[in-house]
Parts: structure tokens; sequence; C-alpha cells
RNA sequence: GGGCGGGUAGCUCAGUUGGGAGAGCAUCGGCCUUACAAGCCGAGGGUCACAGGUUCAAGUCCUGUUCCGCCUACCA
């Protein structure tokens, strides 16, 4: 085989094409779907939105359940990864708006169907650029049955959900405060508003008694509100209001004459302790208005203008009001104080737009029942959070649900499946449309108008992608899922809602395991945003460093518990490891000229042993971290393993067997070894880097096939022979020696071109003879001209010395020795031993250590304080030999 | 207001039942050694935020302080 075929540098962007074309082609993302097919292995993919763009949470959440995917099919598993995306409401609606806006039209002028229609003409057009961008980042996705919430199947099951928990009463209708988004003109869940504190005023206000004597102060962040005051309460134990509460005062701007009542609600010790009371604008005076059965005047409007009950305000923008008003309170010399004061104002997720909380009549989930049941399935395990830190924050939240508002004032969406009779105004939750009212048999029937939140058909995902209602092979195989792979930032929206209904529906949890990981952050840890204009584009980065290097970034840094800092420059780092492993390929194909499928049994040198040992240990360790969920740590190990171990050690160590200098049987006995360890390495790194690893496995003798379809080396039967702790223990003996040696040129600031002449003197016969054994490595290794090994021969003059083990190193350095130097290097070894030589003396001379430590604790503190104490007296013996030679 | 996480080398961070302070990058020195200069060999660098406590032993467990970040909440 020649090189010719693998250029010097690794250049990704035909080669990611290319294979990720033949995955498609052979079909080798699609799950099984029949009855036979063993270890089932499923996740459904958190359904980007349709609008999207992939950004860094997309590739980080998506790399991390490909590589999931990935190993669980080099174990053997039959995996189906759901792929699709969801109808984005309220987000893709202000595209295609935004988009007609351009055109000079408003929604409303082009009408309801004729708007949904153009949703969809701007879904076919662009909703698979997400789709293709996940592509990019080589997900391995069962594209075949990718979904949409939007489609008919889906949205039978949004149907049936609705139908459903309507009869179970658990879903309802009625007037209440909800969060309104005055510029998307729909109702919010209480988790879609966003708070940030803010910079505002408390102002205090004087409310006339009717008689005219005196009045109450009230304290307010909003004074615009007050034209829909029905009340001012103040708390019963306060005394400064006592007698107050038969009286009336008189609302300034309206005159309209209002009760002051008593309600515990009143925290005596904010402002005046008196408050006024909106219940059409507030949650909190919603609630007291019910108790104390209050009229509720909406002031505010729909589009947050100014309704005509807030009399010559009428037509005003929310904002302008409250100017407006604050300036006639003062004119009528109503207005007490002004306080600066920071509260926290909430805000709509999608446009920022300040939320008005208004009275409305929605749809809501009774979510207490619910939640119940999936607490419970945590709390039993069913369920598993990882990381477990985030099962507190999932039981404060479930804990403390709220109902969950659900319609949407908007068109593009599941239209709520409910009619209202327009002669008896019945109301009728059906799947299809009924023809006749079932209470007059009327049959003016007309839908709601309404449509559901996005989430409530995110919800279903993990069984309506399946194919439910309908009892289907795919549902009988794949749910529950394995794993739910998500951010922490959708774990109330989205997992636990779809917690919640799997269990009502499915009698099952939706996921075995949930996996949180972190949030990519930019390199000085803030939120990337659009605003702050510190938004890496993964597509930017895929282009400019491959797709390979991005995701073993990602991998590497996703510790769990911590948030991913991403920076090109992190990348460039990781896309030297693939060139590293690539250039590694490319010289193991200078000399492998066929398929080595077995070891040779016996014949193997000590680097082949260790090579293989540590091949195996890489192979425990990656999928022991994998199935922990730690990405980092597998990372870690392959990165180890295939640049320090097989390059730096392994490569160098068999080069002279290579090229033929131990004869034709060496050579070959290496080169089935270098085979074995390159092809089970690329499985390994597959996972995680699967198009360099797919590309080099093509040009591997012997190999058929994808490596994806390859079988994982713990899976081949006979890797574990492959530990070899003798091999191990001589190797890093060996590596010690040579380490030494090296340490010595570097320090000594000798030439690497210059050849050394070295002895090696120990007391032990086993350590004489692996050093005599391994000579020519430890010559090659470490560059010298001749090696001696000797018992306690005599100290050669002029030698920088080095302690290993029980091995004491001359490196012969007569005529060129720099005595100084070298009298401060081991000046420096030895108070480096002697700190550690202290620490173990401390511990050793203390009785209590002695008696209570366990035993395999002090024997260990023993062992080491021997081993130092000899290395140090061995470097003390050589610096005072230094010394009377230098001096 | 409640809750959670973090403070370890210049930077980014690992450190899983308490018993050797580690990696990558950056820095410094030496090398164009026929896979890779996107490389090789070597080196320096830390009072593990602070203060107490438990223990023979604390980066690791407990308490307090402080700084940073996040989530959550109806105090007008």
């Amino acid at each position: 085989m020649s090189s010719d075929l693998l250029d010097k540098a690794y250049e990704p962007h035909d080669v990611e094409k290319r294979w990720y074309d033949f995955w498609e082609k052979e079909r080798l993302f699609a799950a099984v779907e029949s009855e036979n097919a063993k270890n089932r292995y499923s996740i459904v993919i958190p359904p980007p939105n349709v609008t999207g763009v992939l950004h860094m949470g997309h590739a980080l959440n998506n790399t991390l359940q490909d590589i999931l995917c990935r190993y669980r099919r080099l174990r053997g598993d039959n995996v189906l990864w759901m792929p699709g995306t969801d109808h984005a409401g309220i987000a893709t609606q202000n595209v295609v708006e935004k988009k007609l806006a351009g055109e000079g039209l408003s929604r409303h002028q082009v009408g309801r169907e004729k708007f949904v229609e153009a949703v969809w003409e701007w879904r076919k057009e662009y909703g698979s650029a997400i789709i293709n961008q996940l592509k990019r980042l080589g997900a391995s996705c069962d594209w075949d049955r990718e979904r949409f919430t939007m489609d008919e199947g889906l949205s039978r099951a949004v149907r049936k959900v609705f139908v459903t928990l309507y009869q179970e009463n658990l879903i309802y209708r009625g007037n209440y405060i909800i969060n309104w988004c005055p510029r998307c003109h729909t109702a919010l869940a209480d988790l879609e508003v966003e708070h940030e504190v803010h910079d505002g005023y408390l102002y205090h206000i004087r409310y006339p008694f009717n008689d005219g004597n005196g009045g109450v102060v009230i304290a307010t962040t909003r004074p615009e509100t007050m034209l829909g005051d029905t009340a001012v309460a103040v708390n019963p134990d306060d005394e400064r209001y006592h007698g107050v509460s038969s009286r009336k005062v008189v609302l300034p701007l309206i005159n309209r004459e209002i009760p002051v009542i008593q309600d515990k609600y009143v925290d005596m010790s904010f402002g005046t302790g008196a408050l006024k009371i909106t219940p059409a604008h507030d949650p909190n005076d919603f609630e007291i208005g019910n108790r104390h059965h209050l009229d509720r005047v909406k002031v505010i409007g729909d589009d947050g203008l100014m309704t005509p009950e807030a009399g010559k305000f009428e037509k005003m923008d929310r904002f302008q009001c409250r100017e407006a008003v604050v300036e006639a309170l003062k004119k009528e010399d109503l207005l007490e104080k002004i306080d600066p004061y920071q509260h926290s104002i909430g805000h709509c997720y999608r446009c920022r737009t300040i939320i008005e909380p208004n009275l409305s009549k929605q749809w809501f989930v009774k979510t207490k029942p619910l939640a119940e049941k999936a607490i419970q399935a945590v709390q039993n395990g069913n369920t598993q959070i990882v990381p477990e830190i985030w099962t507190k924050t999932y039981f404060e939240w479930m804990n403390n649900i709220k109902d969950w508002c659900i319609s949407r004032q908007i068109w593009w969406g599941h239209q709520i499946p409910a009619w209202t009779c327009e002669n008896c105004s019945e109301v009728v939750v059906a799947m299809d449309p009924p023809d006749t009212c079932p209470a007059c048999q009327g049959n003016t029937l007309k839908q709601d108008t309404d449509v559901l939140d996005t989430w409530f058909s995110s919800a279903l995902w993990p069984f309506s992608t399946m194919g439910w209602p309908d009892e289907t092979q795919l549902l009988k195989m794949f749910y529950p899922t394995s794993v739910l792979v998500t951010g922490f930032d959708i774990l109330f929206f989205w997992v636990a809602r779809m917690m919640m209904m799997g269990l009502h529906f499915m009698g099952d949890v939706p996921f075995k395991d949930v996996y949180v990981h972190a949030l990519v952050r930019d390199e000085e840890g803030k939120k990337m945003s659009k605003s702050t204009g510190n938004v890496i584009d993964p597509l930017n980065v895929i282009d400019t460093y491959g797709t390979d290097a991005f995701r073993f970034t990602l991998a590497a840094f996703a510790a769990q518990g911590r948030d991913v800092k991403m920076s090109e420059k992190r990348v460039e780092g990781y896309r030297h490891f693939i060139n590293k492993i690539w250039n590694a390929a490319r010289f193991a194909f200078m000399h492998i000229d066929k398929a080595y499928n077995d070891l040779p049994d016996g014949s193997l040198s000590l680097v082949d042993r260790w090579i293989l040992s540590r091949l195996h240990r890489a192979a425990v360790s990656v999928s022991e971290s994998l199935e922990g969920y730690r990405f980092n740590d597998a990372a870690g190990v392959l990165y180890n393993f295939v640049w320090h171990e097989f390059c730096d050690w392994y490569l160098e160590a068999v080069k002279p067997t290579l090229y033929g200098k131990k004869g034709a049987e060496r050579q070959k006995t290496t080169l089935s070894v270098l085979w074995r360890v390159l092809h089970d390495t690329l499985i390994l790194l597959h996972p995680f880097i699967p198009f360099v690893t797919e590309e080099i496995w093509h040009q591997l003798p012997g190999a058929k096939g994808s490596v994806m379809k390859s079988t994982f080396p713990l899976d081949a039967d006979d890797t574990s022979l492959y530990q070899d702790l003798q091999a191990e223990s001589t190797m890093s003996l060996i590596t010690g020696i040579i380490t030494g040696i090296r340490n010595i040129r570097g320090e000594m600031s000798i030439s690497p071109s210059l050849s050394l002449t070295v002895s090696v003197h120990s007391q032990q016969t086993s350590t004489r003879e692996i050093v005599t054994h391994y000579k020519d490595m430890i010559m090659n290794l470490a560059r010298l001209e001749s090696l001696s090994v000797e018992n306690s021969g005599r100290r050669p003059k002029g030698a920088a010395t080095s302690v290993v083990e029980d091995a004491t190193i001359f490196v012969h350095l007569e005529g060129v020795i720099d005595f100084t130097q070298e009298i401060q290097r081991l000046g420096k070894e030895i108070s480096k031993l002697t700190t550690e030589l202290n620490m173990a003396t401390k511990k050793l001379r203390n009785e209590d250590f002695l008696e209570k430590a366990p035993k395999d604790v002090v024997d260990k503190v023993k062992e080491k304080y021997d081993s130092l104490m000899e290395k140090q007296q061995k470097l003390q013996n050589n610096l005072d030999k230094i010394k009377e030679l230098g001096a």
C-alpha cells in the first residue's frame, strides 16, 4: 500500500460529503423494525424549530446523541434515532409575517386560511435547512422516519390527547389572568415569560376619601393600571388603617368610588401598607378580587393600548399612559412622592416585549394530577436524571407546578378541537368536526380559533413520532426510549411535560435516562446571543476546521455540570489531533501491506504486548465513560491513548522493526499488531470523529464495509487477552530510563544529534536483565551510541546521573560536562525529593497514623518512603562525586 | 425571597466512596530525527477563594464568610 493515497495533511471537506452520502445511500442509520431485533436502543431528537438555524446548543446536543447512537451500534444494538422538527408556532408565524410585511401585507389582510398555506409554503422551501445542517454535523438519524409536529399523524395524536384530557376534566377553559404579549398578540404560559430586573419607580398616590376628609396613600410601580382599580386593600391587622375599611375612596382621574377592603395578603411593611387592587391586570389582585367579589375593569387592551374604560386616556399606549397619568396626578396634587425602585418585569421569550398580565378566556391543563405520577417516576428510579443534581430542580418545579395555559391566539399550530354551538352555546370537544350540536341539534358550530401551545405537541413527541395513538410495532419496540439528551434550559418546558404526558397516555415513562448537558457559552462564559454579537456559527467552525475536530472539541469539553466555553482556538487544537491520527495512519500504511486478521501467538515483542494492553484499557475506559455519560473522560482517554501511547511510544519504538532491521519474522509480527491496533482504534474513535475514521478505515487493507458496521473491540472475543500487566510494568521501567536520559540531554543542552554513551547500574538482577534485553529499544529511543549494564561497577567519570526505580543511569559526559549545571540539576532534583520525603516522614512518625490508618495505606507510604530514600541517597552520592570532580 | 452551581497552574478546566495536585492550551529551552513544524524532545509554574471544624489524614466531609454565574418567585 502506498502512502500516496493519503495527503500529508487531512482535508475534511470532500471526505465529509462523500462519507455522509455513502452512509445514507447504504441506509446505515436505519433502525430495524422487526420483533426479532434484539438490544433495542432509542433516542428521540429534541426537535429543533423548523425556522431554526443550527447553533452551538444544537451542535453539542446532537453530537452527544450521535456519539451514543454510533457507540451503541458498534456494540451491536438496534438503534433508532428518531429525527424531526417542531412547528414553533409563534416563532414561525413571526417569520412568515415578517416576510408578508415585506410585501406590504399583514396576516389579517391575507386571511387565516391563506396565511397558513403561506406558512406551509415557507416550510417546504426553508424547513429542511436545519436538517441539512444536522447532516453536516454527521448526525446519524434515521432520516426516513423524520417527523414534524404538524404532520397529520402527530396532529391526530394532539387531538386525541386534548379530547381525552378534556373528558377527564384535566383540560378546562376559563377567564383568568394570563401573560399577554401585546406584540405577538397571544397568551403565553408562565414559563414563556422571562423576568428581568429593571430600574423603575415606586409612585405614592393619594386616593381621597369620598367625604373629602383625607385619604389613603397607595404605592405602585404601574400608575397607569390605577384606572382599572376597583378597591384599595389593607391588612386587617394594620392599626394604621383601623376604621378605614368601612369607608370609600374616590379613584382619582376616573372619579369612581371604590371600597377599602381588608385582606391578609397585604404586606404591612411594604410601601404605605395600602395596596391598590386591579383585578384585570395583576394576578394577585385577580385573586383578591375573587375573594371580595370585586369588578374587573380592563383598561389595557390586547393591543397594548388603553381601552374606553381608561376614559380620556383611551387609545394611548400603555407606557405613554403611565407618564400621562403621572402628570395628571401631579396637577391634581395627588402624587405624594416618587421613589426609585428596582423590580423585575416579565418579557415575551419570543420577542422581548414587556408582558401585560391580562384578563382573558383561555384553555388550561390541570397539571397537579399529572405531575404526581411524573414525580414518582423519578423518585422510584424509573427515569434517572443524569447528572443527579438536576433531579432536585425537577422536583422543585414539579411540586410547585401551576396550571398550564395552552391556548395561543395565533394561526400557525394545532387548532383547538373545540366547537361552540352558535345556537345554544354548547361546547363540543371532539376528534373530528361535529355535524350537529348534541344539545340542540343545531348545525352551526364554530371551531375555537385558538391554537395549542407548541410545547403541547412536543410533550407527545416520544410516542407521537412512533405512531401513537395506533399501537405500532415501533412503539412496542422502542418505547420507552433509552435516553433523552437535552439542555437544562428546557427541563421544564419539555422534559417535565413529556414525563407527564408519557406516563398518562403510555402508562410508562418516555425515557429511562435523561442526560442533561450544559449550555455552550462564549470564550468568556457569556451566553451566546445575537444581540451581544458573540455568537459562533457552528457551520463556520465546521467549514474552517472540519466536523470531526469540532465534534471532538464538544465532547472533550462536555464535562458534567459545567458549561462548555467554546472558542475557535480550542477547535483548532483538536484539529491537530485529527491531523495526528491522519498522519499516524499514513505512516502505518507505508508499511501495512495486507490485512492481518490474526495476532500471532507467543511471539509478540514487549512494545507489542504493551500497546495491546493499553488498547484494551482504553476500550474499557471508553465504554465505561460513555455508559456513564462522561463524554469528556472518554474523549480524554482516546486523546491520550492515540497521541501519547500509540504515536509517541509505540510507533517510535517499532520503527526499526518496520524498516526491516529486526528481520522479516519480527516485522511481520509487528505489522499484525500495528494493523490490529489501528483497526481497533478507528472503531473506538468512530463515535466521536466519524468522518476521518471512515476515510482511514477504507484505506485499511482487509477492512470491509463501513467502520460504522464493525464490532467494538470489547465484543470481539479475544481482547481481554490483550491485558498484560507484566508488559506494562516492564515498559514503565524502560520508558522511565529513556525519559531520564532525555531529561539529562534536555537539561544539559546536549544536541539531539549527539549520540550518548550510557551505563545503567542496578543491584537487582531482574532490572539488569530487562535493561539488557531491551537495550536496542533504549538505545534507539534515547539516541545512544552504547549502553552498558552493570551490577555496581565503578562510577564513570564526568557523568550526569538520573535514578529510575532501583537503577542509576550514568550519561557519560567526560570532557563535555558542565559541572555547575549538573550540580544545580541534581540539587534541584534532591530538594524535590526532600519535600516529598518530609511528607512521608511526618506520617510515619505519627503514631496515630500508624495505628489508625488502614494497613495498605501505611504500607504504601512506607514503600514510598523507601524508594524516595533510595533515590535520594543515590542522587546525593552522585552529587557529592560531581562536586569532588568539579572542585 | 427561595434554590442550585462554581472559585484548583498565566488561560480553560479534570480530579466518582477522604490517603500520590493533574491535563490541554499558553510560556521557556533544544531539535527541519525519512508519518505529522498542525510536529518531536525536555523544562518551569499552584497556600486547591477565605476562616474555622471533624479526622491519624481534607481539593474532597461539615459550618461560616466572601466573590461570580444561573434557575425560580405574585411583595405592590
